[in-house]
DNA sequence: GCGACAG
DNA sequence: ATCTTGTCGC
């Protein structure tokens, strides 16, 4: 993949902060994908008590031969000493490096981006989603498995029920019942797609567990498991 | 000043 | 995030 215009990581928290502020302003929350062919999950995993952050990327096959059942077409682990701490509201700066770099290995180009953690459901809209998918330049939706900010209702316990999630008059994401039973994610867009687009993809890619599997299988892999 | 707080 | 065994439930 290119190299994206990369900006100062290392940045003081105030300064991040700033920084988060203008990059926010370039996110697109129009649809703008190409034909889905390929869907790519992500997420950061530590070693070594976190003096080392592994990044993993998997890409699945999209359509799946059967629902819920994903091909793996490729995956990649890119590790690096860690660079910051974790600061919340902060997380980008400290996961997005580790994450371009794996990227930068990946043979496969995805057409769509799933990050484990928010997209503009952020204080300053620009979670680890958006800001990933800005120097990605690819459509990215985020999927947490917590709330960092907002308000909603809780969602019926059915699978695929869901609520949005408020800050404000603002819709900032969805409480996605991804499981029955089970606590609900958070969805957003991050960045080059819509919130009932997020919500489309993440629905569409439910196995039978909490996660969606692009982001399950990341996270499998960036903790040394899968 | 007192909580809340992705991973 | 990570440290960790068994155990409850579909």
């Amino acid at each position: 993949m290119s190299n994206p215009p990369l900006h100062d990581w290392n940045l003081a928290p105030k300064a991040a902060i700033e920084l988060q502020k203008q990059l926010a302003g370039r996110v697109e929350l129009e649809d703008r994908l190409e034909r889905i062919r390929h869907i790519a999950g992500v997420d950061i995993g530590f070693e070594e008590s976190g003096d080392i952050t592994r990044a993993a990327v998997v890409v699945l096959a999209w359509p799946p031969a059967a629902p819920g059942e994903f091909e793996v077409v490729e995956q990649v682990v890119h590790r690096e000493p860690t660079r910051m701490p974790y600061i919340p509201g902060l997380l980008s700066f400290r996961e997005v490096p580790a994450a371009l770099a794996a990227f930068d290995k990946l043979t496969t180009k995805p057409e769509l981006v799933m990050v484990d953690g928010q997209g503009i459901a952020h204080p300053r809209r620009l979670g680890v989603a958006s800001h990933l998918g800005l120097w990605l330049d690819l459509p990215t939706t985020g999927v947490a498995k917590s709330r960092l900010c907002g308000r909603h209702a809780t969602p019926g316990d059915e699978r695929g029920d869901w609520m949005p999630l408020m800050d404000g008059e603002e819709t900032i994401g969805v409480v996605l019942r991804s499981r029955t039973g089970v606590k609900p994610v958070f969805v957003s867009p991050g960045h080059r797609l819509s919130l009932p687009t997020a919500l489309e993809w993440a629905t569409a890619c439910l196995g039978r567990t909490k996660l969606p599997e692009p982001t399950r299988l990341a996270d499998r892999l960036a903790s040394r498991r899968g």
